[in-house]
DNA sequence: CTGAAAGCGCTTACAG
DNA sequence: CTGAAAGCGCTTACAG
């Protein structure tokens, strides 16, 4: 049914090599014979089979992306930039929502063992044997797994620092942390450790719900942290969603922000199209995205790679600090 | 270096059918047997390479997903469903942004003819060619390919003739359409006629913007249609980040709503944790989406399918009427 | 229940 | 520049 190379070959009089070397645009074929070739192929309406030349070639072109939850304005945004720039290298991408389970991350991994993807972004939340992933071309987002395995993050560390010192130099005298604890070791939980230090630089006592959490169990983390400090006058929220919810939960408290309650969020709200913004720390998204998909790429090719790169975020002021 | 089911065969010392039997759990194989062929297999620590056996069932176990930007809450919460019933019938998903590029949908196409994907949803933009998809495994989203193409969509035509009604009997007097048209037919576009009869029904005069917009264009879009009507009391908002961009205008120009405004969207904001919600007509996008991968795996495996499948919607009530 | 063999549709040295 | 042939790692009738 299915016109393959053979017919292509019988077709136009040749050797299924030199059909072979003309769908692969080798110059190693005479012009005529190369026109006969390319009539014989739009004439019987032929595409290569590419499970075939894959498995000779062994490679699939196909990046796996790993990611908590799609449906999640920070992934999402991850996605399409990961999905625009390994378009640009000739990869495809296939799109792998977790949903924190571990199963589905593993199975990510025995993919990439099966040729079935020739590589790997990962942004997880789970352990993985060092071992399993020593010889994958895996590239991580905001986690350092350990090994000689490239990450690629923010700097999370100095803009906690600033994002929460601009706050205090603005007036805030009871500053808080709400954020949702990553599971595994991550670069996220500097974040937690800047704000420490600038308390006890300060000499400001703690007030922090920093949990592990699911998507979805927001509000239940914003209602704890509003019921141990309803007093705090400026909170630094790590997290997209946890920060719109708390946001939303003060304005229904008609707390005055920024007046009596200053909020900066790690991971802004992208509305462009509104002034009534949030001040946020925002990550180069983009270019996060788009680093790991180079370093894969590198990977993939045994190309040296570095292991860290980190990457500037920008505190951008909105209408919730003075 | 990597193990094949040639090398598992002489470890466990029988034959390389007999390996395939007990990889693929067929019955017809030994007890005895086949402990020692999975014995064989876990100290060479070997998996099957997937390319070669997609080679002989020609199929791939992947979908792909053609949506026109993933980085839009309905979208990306289509992928997740999408890729969540996928799995459930062990496919995964490929995903692919169009970015309102044609180039991008035909190579989907394309894709699906050299055997790369089994199949594709599609949530599309641009024209085909029948003939094209006459012979591909393809279900659509909204939009009738005009043969035999599978399509799944909401019921556009009443739920918003039942929106709009809802604002009428709630006081609107001057009532409005905004709404961006899809460039090709599309079930969307009954909304447009929903509206336009619901005005005829009411002798109301039409106050409308209905234009072909790319995505990131909405607050121009916004501002024709405020400019041209700025006494509307009523306005359907057709899409979300439109209707996010509209109320948040409406807002800054200090309109009380839903006293002198009554807004109601289709694809409302999914803010499950705010109180302060929108008027929306919610789609099942999960069942949209899982529906749609039903029929396409039915259409892969040649089955029957009907053409036409409307799921309903929900016309959910928020602060945005009264 | 099991093995030997053909073949899926390509690519790539190897000769010429 | 080109063809014939081997082989990528599997699956699946076909015998036995």
């Amino acid at each position: 049914m299915v016109p393959t190379i053979k017919d292509v070959a019988k077709h136009a009089g040749v050797g299924i090599g030199t059909v072979s070397r003309v769908i692969n645009n080798q110059k190693a074929v005479g012009e005529k014979t190369r026109a006969k070739v390319l009539g014989a192929m739009k004439e019987l309406n032929y595409s290569p089979n590419n499970m075939a030349s894959q498995l000779r070639k062994n490679e699939t072109k196909i990046l796996a992306l790993l990611v908590p939850i799609i449906n999640h304005p920070f992934f999402a945004r991850l996605a399409y930039f990961v999905e625009d720039e390994a378009d640009k290298f000739g990869y495809t991408m296939l799109l792998v929502s977790s949903q924190q389970r571990v199963e589905k991350e593993e199975e990510i991994i025995s993919r990439i063992k099966r040729r079935e993807v020739d590589g790997a972004v990962f942004v997880t939340h789970f352990m993985h044997e060092e071992e399993e992933l020593k010889n994958c071309p895996i590239v991580s987002i905001d986690r350092d797994f350990g090994g000689k395995t490239p990450y690629v993050t923010s700097d999370n560390y100095e803009a906690t620092k600033k994002a929460l010192k601009y706050m205090i130099e603005r007036g805030a005298k009871k500053v808080g942390f709400l954020g949702s604890k990553p599971i595994v070791e991550s670069e996220v939980m500097l974040r937690e450790k800047a704000y420490l230090e600038v308390m006890e630089e300060y000499h400001m006592p703690v007030r922090m719900v920093n949990q592990v959490m699911q998507h979805g169990e927001e509000m239940a983390i914003v209602a704890d942290f509003i019921e141990k400090y309803p007093d705090v006058d400026g909170v630094f929220v790590s997290g997209y969603t946890l920060s719109q919810v708390f946001h939303d939960n003060m304005i229904e408290l008609e707390k005055n922000i920024p007046e009596d309650l200053q909020i900066i969020s790690y991971d802004g709200m992208f509305k462009q199209w509104s002034t009534n913004n949030m001040t946020c720390v925002e990550q180069p998204i983009e270019e996060m995205a788009r680093q790991a998909v180079r370093l894969l790429v590198k990977k993939i090719h045994n190309e040296e790679t570095g292991v860290r790169t980190v990457l500037k975020t920008k505190l951008v002021l909105g209408s919730t600090t003075r």
